[in-house]
RNA sequence: GUGGCCAUGGUGAAACGGUUAUCACAGAGGUUUGUGGUACCUCUAUUACGGGUUCGAUUCCCGUUGGUCACCCCA
């Protein structure tokens, strides 16, 4: 086996590599060379660190979503990051390629195969069952946020670790649940700064799917010649999958191609009519995409996908998306016919498109930024500002200062590049007299107050 | 997992194969220790890592790692 080999000379090259660089730090170390032994960490591929400079925006993002969660009465739940194996294998599905090349997956010190989840439904389903949910008032509706794990190859938008905020609605099968869902997440964005549109289509029950499979094959089978090489080998594999291809050829084979609607039982008919209704009710922009068949295997009936309004589509993908998981709940142990419906929004794609909104001259954030600096001078000051600041805390007077930093200049320096309209001083003189100066920074104005009556007066500041 | 492009300080850039790697911004400290937005001074990189070619490599070649783009797939 070729690769096998290939790994083989790797790892007996990264061997002699480490070994030399070995020798060499420690003759470095005996010449006292510090700088050559620091070793700088990286993070691990794929993985990614949100900094200072990005809070805004995953503020906002936490914000809008605690809010819409709020607003539309789900329930936070948050589940392991780590599963049994068997979880994602049996409700993700064998064969899917987020199953079989993209898991993090590995054996614990017990010997238990388990691994991080890639999505957030699974875990759900899970501990709505562990956790008799069924016995709860119906549905159940819930949220989530955090990060999820896949071992793709990294790329603007995409990391191996991720975050998504979810929604999920167990135990009822109803075309407004569908539409709701769609709604938060059309709204989400919308508050974000972001305009998008939902390509949705409906894949109807798994008999539906299976005769359609036929027919579709049946097609394809028929301009065979003509398929790519990748959708050849799908026609066995995931026949589905070949509808959204890329391929422009592919493309122009599936124009004539049969359309899922067309094979969807009467029952799956209805039920995505009136989502439809009530999506055009909502005045969501919509477009029907008779195409989109999504990646895991638990989907049924209504599928749907967010894209920012007129943007590219190809690049990163879908924003986020979602659909209808009727057998999921039972297929992996819970109540017979417990219908849900959800949906996953990808939190880095959804700063992009924020970075993206605010290029274009939108506001799409405000970050909250301290009004009113406190500067000390002087130990004495020092231990008097740390009690100071805890009561103006208890007040709701939010105030920034560095104790750590001694001169008077430093901190003023510091608080006009914090554009603070207001700078309390307080120095040895003060302490002892009881006052605080109140310096206006627009005007170099100040003003002794007494120390009793600070509270009042930055509330008044901060009022304006 | 496949293919293309790329890699210089915290950030953005500069340096025909040739002496102490340049500039701007950001950061820390300071200009006699109680007053900012200006000015000045000092400090902050053995050019991602490891090899090779060469008298000499930031510059050329190979490998590794990472980023990025297009696939695969997805968020």
């Amino acid at each position: 086996m070729p690769p096998a080999k290939k790994t083989a000379k790797k790892t007996t090259k990264k061997v002699i590599a480490k070994k030399k660089s070995l020798v060499k730090k420690s003759v470095a170390e005996k010449k006292g060379d510090t700088k050559k032994n620091k070793k700088i960490f990286e993070p691990i591929r794929g993985m990614k660190d949100i900094v200072p400079r990005d809070e805004k925006y995953w503020l906002a993002i936490w914000k809008s979503a605690r809010e819409l969660a709020r607003a539309y009465s789900y329930n936070y739940i948050e589940t392991p990051i780590i599963e049994p194996t068997q979880l994602f294998v049996r409700s993700i599905g064998k064969g899917t390629d987020v199953v079989d090349k993209e898991m993090y997956t590995f054996d614990d010190r017990d010997g238990n195969k388990v691994s991080m989840r890639p999505e957030f439904t699974a875990g759900i389903a899970r501990s709505f069952i562990s956790n008799g949910m069924m016995n709860m008032p119906q549905p159940v509706k819930l949220w989530t946020r955090g990060p999820l794990f896949r071992y793709d190859r990294p790329q603007a938008g995409r990391y191996r670790q991720f975050h998504q905020f979810g929604c999920e609605v167990i135990g009822g099968r109803d075309p407004v649940i569908d539409a709701e869902l769609i709604n938060i997440g059309y709204n989400f964005y919308r508050d974000l700064g972001i305009n998008t549109e939902v390509y949705i289509n409906s894949i109807g029950s798994l008999e539906d799917r299976q005769n359609y499979i036929i027919e579709l094959v049946g097609y394809l089978r028929s301009k065979r010649s003509y398929l790519s090489d990748l959708s050849k080998k799908r026609l066995t594999k995931n026949p589905l999958r070949i509808l959204d291809s890329k391929d422009e050829q592919d493309k122009e084979v599936l124009q004539d191609a049969p359309q899922i609607i067309e094979w969807l039982s009467q029952d799956s008919k209805d039920f995505f009519m009136k989502v439809l209704e009530y999506l055009d009710e909502l005045h969501i922009p919509y477009v029907l995409q008779p195409t989109l068949v999504r990646g895991l295997d638990y989907y049924c009936d209504t599928v749907y996908e967010y894209y920012v309004e007129g943007g590219d589509h190809t690049s990163q993908g879908a924003l986020g998306g979602g659909g209808r998981y009727d057998a999921l709940i039972e297929q992996l142990g819970g109540r017979e016919s417990t219908p849900a419906s959800g949906f996953g929004l990808g939190l880095e794609r959804c700063v992009l498109a924020m970075k993206a909104a605010q290029k274009e001259g939108k506001k799409v954030v405000t970050q909250e930024k301290p009004t009113i600096f406190f500067a000390q001078l002087g130990e004495m000051a020092r231990r008097k500002a740390l009690r100071i600041f805890e009561e103006l805390r208890r007040d709701g007077v939010y105030v920034m200062s560095t104790l750590s930093k001694g001169s008077l200049r430093a901190q003023l320096e510091l608080a006009d590049s914090m554009k603070v309209t207001h700078t309390a001083i307080l120095g040895q003189k003060e302490v002892q007299d009881k006052t605080i100066i109140i310096r206006d920074m627009a005007t170099g104005m100040q003003e002794i107050i007494d120390q009793k009556t600070l509270a009042k007066h930055l509330q008044n500041i901060l009022k304006k």
